[in-house]
DNA sequence: TCTGGGGTCCTAGGACCC
DNA sequence: TCTGGGGTCCTAGGACCC
């Protein structure tokens, strides 16, 4: 019968940095920012030896470093997780009749037709050991749901399964931000119409949660507190609907000037991806952080170009709407792009088609 | 303790049109 | 002078994920 697994590396990043330098096997690693705990940056991986210390990925990079003292701090290499990410992908594509999707650097879902998913399970974590010598965990299920949420309890190197037949005993009693796609907010919100765990949640009337969350949400989370969902794996390729960059500045930007400056540098940023794209923009939104940490937009759609000083006009005039003399912590620019209809919705599955 | 960077999708509300 | 109801488009903001 057909089935969903859901494969993930584990500690990704970690584990790639620590098969380039051995020497660091058995050290609490961390990765993040440019590998200086004195500057405004966050943690993208600790290793498991870092994490025993209450280290975890979204932590000021600052706490992590004090928390773990003789902590090896290493600074982000994009291009090295991409050609391992590369490798990985490729490998379970290699694999006959694995319909694969991928979900991030580190994760994909593989469809496949077998009586026995353990066994296969089994064989995709040997050959993407073999060919990458990075270990995985194996999320199996009946939905893609299901799939995604058993990788957890496969960490690491592991293997297990979800299914219809053991959702509610595994997961019924838990909280519901334990479900992917689920935050702290709604989590919040879910508590205050009596509803904490994930049975509770599986329980309640679809449009019961229609005017607090909306008429696609609101049906949407029930139906993840069941498990239930597509089981469809999508090998369509993703196309991005935009691109973006923003830069955090290590001290709060205060005079126009010097926003002016970023907006140019970051439109310079974001065309190299634009033109690396190949596809004319349609729409810029400007992200503004004042500091300690209130965050505006500011859209437009604009006639579809190609025009560099054009499109940097733009993203001037935008910026025109920030409010002066306050100081400004992190500023953002995206462009978008048209769709093709045919595009496929979401490269991370969240909520649409579920 | 003080919060990166790159994405996606949903909702609310106003403008505008018929 | 007062003002329905439905649809679409746009902007702003929120939430979540890796």
């Amino acid at each position: 019968m057909p089935w969903v697994l859901h494969v993930d590396l584990d500690q990704f990043i970690a584990a790639v940095e620590v098969l380039r330098r051995p020497e660091l096997a058995g050290r609490p690693v961390i990765v993040g920012g440019r590998g200086d705990p004195t500057e405004r940056a966050v943690v993208s991986t600790a290793s498991y030896e870092a994490r025993a210390f209450g280290v975890g990925s979204g932590m000021p990079l600052r706490i992590a470093a004090r928390k773990v003292p003789d902590a090896v701090i290493l600074p982000v290499d994009q291009e090295a997780y991409l050609e391992a990410s590369e490798t990985v992908m490729a490998t379970l594509r290699a694999q006959p009749e694995a319909v694969v999707q991928v979900l991030g650097w580190d994760e994909a879902f593989v469809g496949i037709e077998t009586e026995n998913p353990e066994a296969y399970a089994r064989h995709l974590q040997a050959v993407v050991f073999e060919r990458t010598q990075l270990h995985c965990s194996v999320g199996i299920g009946d939905t893609l749901v299901r799939a995604k949420v058993a990788t957890a309890f496969g960490k690491p190197a592991g293997v297990f399964r979800l299914t219809d037949e053991n959702w509610l005993d595994v997961m019924g009693s838990r909280p519901t931000k334990e479900l992917w796609g689920i935050g702290s907010k709604v989590s919040a919100r879910l508590a205050t119409l009596g509803i904490q765990t994930v049975a509770e949640l599986a329980a309640s009337d679809p449009q019961s949660l229609v005017p607090e969350f909306g008429p696609k949400m609101g049906p949407w989370y029930a139906q993840l507190g069941r498990g239930d969902g597509s089981s469809t794996v999508d090998d369509t390729p993703w196309i991005a609907h935009g691109h973006s960059r923003e830069t955090t500045f290590q001290r709060d930007l205060t005079d126009s000037a010097q926003v002016d400056d970023a907006v140019r540098q970051l439109t310079a940023r974001v065309l190299e991806d634009v033109v690396a794209d190949g596809r004319p923009v349609v729409g810029l939104t400007l992200k503004v952080r004042y500091a300690p940490f209130v965050t505006k937009t500011h859209a437009r759609k604009i006639p579809e170009t190609f025009d560099r000083n054009e499109i940097l006009s733009r993203a001037l005039d935008l910026a025109a709407g920030i409010e002066p003399g306050r100081p400004i912590r992190l500023l953002g620019l995206r462009a978008e792009m048209p769709m093709p209809d045919e595009a496929r919705k979401g490269h991370t599955p969240t909520r649409s088609g579920w």
